[in-house]
DNA sequence: CCGGATCCAACGAGATACTG
DNA sequence: CAGTATCTCGTTGGATCCGG
């Protein structure tokens, strides 16, 4: 391990990261496409942090918003194929911080 | 995957997460163990910021600080076989991030 | 040599109000 | 319905000074 790989790591980090993103990926992961949906879902997210944390994941191909031409605010959005790629990590991260819990309560 | 998994993996993540975390396992799994050492190998940080980065990863376990009670100021650091558990995560983070790099540059 | 304490700056998160 | 813009605030990161 080197100091560019080093980089490479805390560019996955940042793209996991953060208090909502998580639990938007989850959202879709589920199957909700709505806007709305998406937000009644997640307690105690705003339509402001939904908004951001929407154009940041499709700044990095994580979500693709597709509006309908004839019906212009009926949109949906959905994870890419890309997002699924990061499936193994997040994972491994919930075997590892499920035993982390063990370790620290202990 | 439910809401108490996303928060096993966002503790995964919060141990992970930040800017000098990543650095100090590096300096460490390279076999550094003198405060200083591990100070000067990574650039930029300040002995303040490593200070607090220790503290913090001795209290997850991460870190083992070792004084020697003959020699009171000659303190030895080391990572934990646990915080060794970390390394297939760290893994799979910069794999996927290094072709991240290149979905993004696109 | 190995830090702790304190104070300041930058950034992410949230509340609120407004729009096509 | 589906958002955006702005402002405030708390947290994290950092600089500097001090001490065993």
């Amino acid at each position: 391990m080197d100091e560019k790989e080093i980089r490479y790591a805390q560019d996955a980090l940042y793209v996991l990261s953060g208090k909502w993103r998580m639990p938007v990926i989850l959202a879709l992961h589920n199957g909700l496409r709505r806007y709305r949906e998406i937000a009644q879902s997640i307690p105690g997210i705003t339509f402001s942090m939904l908004s951001k944390e929407l154009q940041i994941m499709e700044l990095n191909n994580l979500v693709l918003r597709m509006e309908d031409p004839d019906f212009p605010k009926h949109v949906e959005y959905k994870l890419t194929e890309y997002c699924e790629s990061l499936y193994p990590i997040v994972e491994s991260l919930v075997n590892w911080g499920r035993e982390h819990r063990k370790v620290i309560s202990t």
